[in-house]
DNA sequence: TAAACATACGGAGGGTGCCTCCGGTTTGCA
DNA sequence: TGCAAACCGGAGGCACCCTCCGTATGTTTA
């Protein structure tokens, strides 16, 4: 890292802006070559530096899933380990959906271990699940729920986001967490 | 399709079978050129029966469908609306996850009003609407749930099982209805 | 039943995207 | 300044998509 040349680490940085804004636009699935090509160089080196998409996808959201895991940590004093839990989901899931088809590659990661994302989906994870024990401590959670599965329905709730209009994200995390019963 | 040239009509069910195989064990993004050499017949062949992957979905799901949609009727009597409307969403999320990354094409379809599934789609959304609102009519749901959150959130309960081990939708379901709450 | 007509068949071919491999170029250190 | 290590680029093989049209087969008619 210290010794990379300064070619390398131009265009390192060429294609990680490129794939930040070609994930954007056309989600996950983007083409690696149209990558490439705007960052001005060949597909080669594109995929010297990040050999798998996943790579590339850990290189842009390994900030992001950092970021997650310390605020857990802000949010471990809260008042209520209800609320505080609840506003690390929201932001988990606004992660989640940061690129059109992200959830599934984070499903995905989470149960593939040679996975380049694994390590900090798996550290997020565990961040989720102690924010979860507290709360089911606290008695504020059904103590039935399982960290995998709450992880695995906030995840469902940015692909749904990504299925509808406008910023729905908000409104069917309250429902998941609320449930369908009568207000 | 009364007049059905009879290579025509063998071509066309040998096809359906193969696909229903082929979108069981691959999901619904499996190969078309596989489909068509297992069911002995020429790329053309399928593509002329079948003129996009949505038309041979549309083929395979659209009993299933209307099957969804019967049972609304059958359901409408029922002593619980509440009751009546969690086995209605039972069985849509069960029809939504035949085939591993189906709740996106359900989902796209939807929205997409080209599509060739979509007829059958709406139909069937309809019915899930009727039974939502005689469930909210009877202050058994809460009212401000739009039919459409209602599919979505279905929909993505069947995305969220394909990520899981063994047959977590029911279980999934359950956490939709009831929330996080303590029980 | 054989010709004539309508329908259906099949696969070659052109397009997109993935990923690997290696001859040629650039960089930074001695 | 020279040279080895590091890096670059894109050609090429693979998989899959979809269209197009010459050929074959089923069906009808005389």
């Amino acid at each position: 890292m210290s010794a990379m040349r300064a070619d390398a680490r131009r265009n390192y940085d060429r294609l990680l802006a490129e794939a930040e804004a070609a994930f954007r636009e056309r989600g996950t699935g983007a083409p690696l070559e149209e990558i490439a090509r705007s960052a001005g160089v060949g597909i080669g080196t594109l995929y010297r530096h990040f050999p798998t998409r996943d790579a590339l996808l850990e290189a842009l959201l390994h900030d992001r899933f950092s970021t997650l895991c310390e605020r857990e940590a802000e949010l471990a004093g809260a008042d209520s380990p209800r609320a505080a839990l609840i506003d690390w989901l929201r932001d988990f899931a606004r992660s989640s959906s940061r690129y059109r088809g992200l959830p599934d590659s984070v499903m995905a990661t989470l149960a593939n271990e040679e996975s380049a994302l694994h390590a900090s989906c798996h550290a997020m994870r565990e961040a989720g699940a102690r924010l979860l024990a507290r709360a089911q401590e606290a008695g504020e959670v059904r103590a039935d729920l399982r960290p995998d599965e709450l992880l695995l329905l906030a995840a469902s709730v940015s692909w749904a986001a990504e299925h509808q209009e406008g910023d729905s994200a908000e409104r069917l995390l309250t429902l998941l967490i609320e449930g369908i019963d009568p207000r």
